[in-house]
DNA sequence: GCACGTTGTATTACCGCTAATATACTACTT
DNA sequence: AAGTAGTATATTAGCGGTAATACAACGTGC
């Protein structure tokens, strides 16, 4: 929140390469235009020649090595900061073993809980040192292995991942099994690969009871996870109809395109036949719940006298809808503390890892105004 | 992770690599596990051994050199694609001089549309052959530097940027002077940086002169880009009053202070005493927009009848709220495909830049249902 | 029959950095 | 005074690629 005007701060003083005026010899040949390089090609040859000393010593002093005298190591560290010396990551990389970065793989961003989850990633990777690349499957898996090869090509100590299918991870297992760092961020049903994930299947359990225990019977699911093979909030939904003594019908389960507003306005057009012999419905992401409200608006369907809805998610937009959405917490950002904190440890284990493990969070039932007992 | 004596040249070297003669099988001696190092760390000389080639021959093969005959290439392929080679992309672009990434500076990721933003950049990006690095700078001068720095660090060839302050582009245009590729994708004053950007002051116009061609005179900005010192929609939103005659009024220019749903709802919170006196508000985002419609009917003002209500950026959230949004379009698209072309281009130029351009793309006004004529 | 291009491939030198080892010096020992 | 530690720094060899150059074997032309 800090305005800060002055912004001086040591961020930049470039051209200062050109002036050294060098108390040892001459350094005229930083300035020498090489060819397509930005400002910050100062290299630890440049300052070494600035200061006289050789390459090596500057790259210790940089580094706080204790074998050199407190004199040295602070000069060369004034001259570098003078020249605004900038180290080339992908040389440090090479020549060490780690990058210092990290892959995420998103499936879309239509749910913006997704989004969610980015920021946070980008945020707390960056306060542990590594950088992000960022890329989206766009729900194909033939994308998802494309962009992880790619992230691997770029030498990223590790990648997190929501896998497109939970079921189709023989991709990150032989990854894994490797030695390669992976924390899948949705639950996969062996822990052959590390994650850490919401408890969805009980998140959609307790999405459903709450809509049994307020005494609904005829409860339709809106399914976007199942298409694409990922079955743990229908089972979840399932779950709870068994446990209320309710019979489990096929026709009550539908499929959903995407995880927008649209994709669940669409859907109830196409079951609108349907509605009058429903009293809830549960969607597996906000945006479509969001997307079965305009429709009941539309269509005169009072929320939640005639129709209960819940999503799942509980984004910022589920708050404040009209009325309230009723739903479920996906904890960003203990989820992505837990990953990032998880990831990291593998990736300093240097290749030797531990068997994976699955920690799962609990989900948290929010309980707002687009549920109530059937009228 | 040292080796000893030196003598011993591949630190790590796969079974694979063992297999001098010219035959081509032994696949399955890849999954070795060998300490601290991925599964492809297949390397050019892994495959020279493999087929009796120099490095160097290896090399000319893979990018498909002319030099060599046909077979010796075709058979240096299939076996680089046996062991299943990964290029060392680090290694690449610290030899040639492009490293094939592009870093991505968003604001913060509230606003939908950012993250449509970023989902089309980084897609846009991988189509080109790109990596995409990503930061967000949330609004903060110092992180946007140092996120900056980062990818810099890192060799970036260009970087894409929603800088936090419209104004405050020292640095960026300082990186431009010498050479590095930046596009921002919000106005800058002068054009001493590229930019690809959405004609704000013209799109708050249209919105506001949507407002006053309705009859309307009394007419609030609910206003979350102002704080940062981004003045282009208030100051589209005075010219869109002065064209039609109205007084430009402080008091109903009001700060918000972010481009969350809560932050419109909440804003109205604070301004309701003043709520009679005026017939419409425009918000400088859909969100914001969002949270206004919540807190009126929550309130019991009628959306358009008491209260017309426009916003910006028309995202998905928007076309489906109740009522529909009326707003201006961000053409994410366009923006992004046009940025992303022109960042390439100059990152293509290797240094020698041209002088800045500004490539300004028209609003759209999207006129929907809470908007209409004062009651 | 020998200089002379052409091929096809190997050798070598970087890119910017880290890390292991070598080499001057200095300062103590004994 | 010579032997022995340290200390402060330099030299060298990688990391995994690319790129320039070298070279060897093979036709050609005259």
């Amino acid at each position: 929140m800090d305005r800060g005007f002055g912004q001086l701060q040591g961020s930049s003083c470039i051209a200062a390469a050109s002036m050294t005026t060098g108390s040892s010899r001459n350094a005229s040949s930083i300035n020498r235009p090489r060819a397509a390089v930005s400002i910050g090609n100062v290299r630890l040859k440049d300052i070494a020649k600035a200061t006289g000393y050789s390459t090596n010593t500057v790259s210790l002093a940089l580094r706080g090595s204790l074998r050199l005298p407190h004199a040295t190591r602070e000069r060369i560290r004034r001259v570098a900061s003078e020249l605004d010396y900038l180290p080339n990551k992908l040389a440090q990389a090479l020549a060490g073993s780690k990058c210092y970065a990290i892959g995420l793989v998103l499936t879309d961003i239509q749910n913006p809980i997704l989004t969610e989850v980015a920021q946070e990633v980008s945020s707390v990777l960056h306060n542990s040192g590594y950088s992000t690349l960022f890329a989206t499957s766009n729900n194909r898996i033939d994308l998802e292995i494309e962009v992880i090869r790619e992230f691997r090509a770029r030498q990223a100590d590790g990648i997190l991942v929501f896998p497109v299918h939970h079921r189709e991870v023989d991709h990150l297992v032989r990854l894994r099994e490797h030695g390669y760092p992976i924390v899948s961020l949705a639950e996969v049903p062996e822990p052959t690969v590390d994650c850490v994930c919401l408890r969805e299947r009980k998140g959609a359990f307790l999405a459903v009871e709450h809509l049994t225990g307020l005494g609904h019977r005829n409860i339709a699911i809106l399914d976007a996870a199942s298409p694409l093979g990922n079955f743990e909030k229908r089972d979840g939904y399932r779950d709870a109809l068994r446990s209320a003594g309710i019979e489990i019908r096929p026709e009550m389960e539908f499929f959903v395109e995407g995880h927008g507003v649209l994709d669940g306005y669409q859907a109830m057009n196409r079951l609108r036949g349907r509605v009058s012999a429903l009293t809830a419905v549960f969607a597996t992401s906000d945006p479509v719940a969001l997307g079965v409200q305009r429709w009941c608006q539309e269509n005169s369907v009072g929320i939640p006298t005639q129709l209960s809805v819940m999503g799942f998610d509980d984004t910022e937009f589920s708050r404040l809808a009209d009325p309230s959405l009723s739903t479920v917490r996906f904890p960003v950002r203990e989820i992505v503390e837990a990953a990032v904190g998880h990831l990291c440890e593998l990736v300093e284990r240097e290749g030797d890892l531990p068997v994976p493990t699955r920690r799962q969070l609990e989900p948290e039932l929010v309980a707002r105004a687009s549920t109530a007992a059937p009228g």
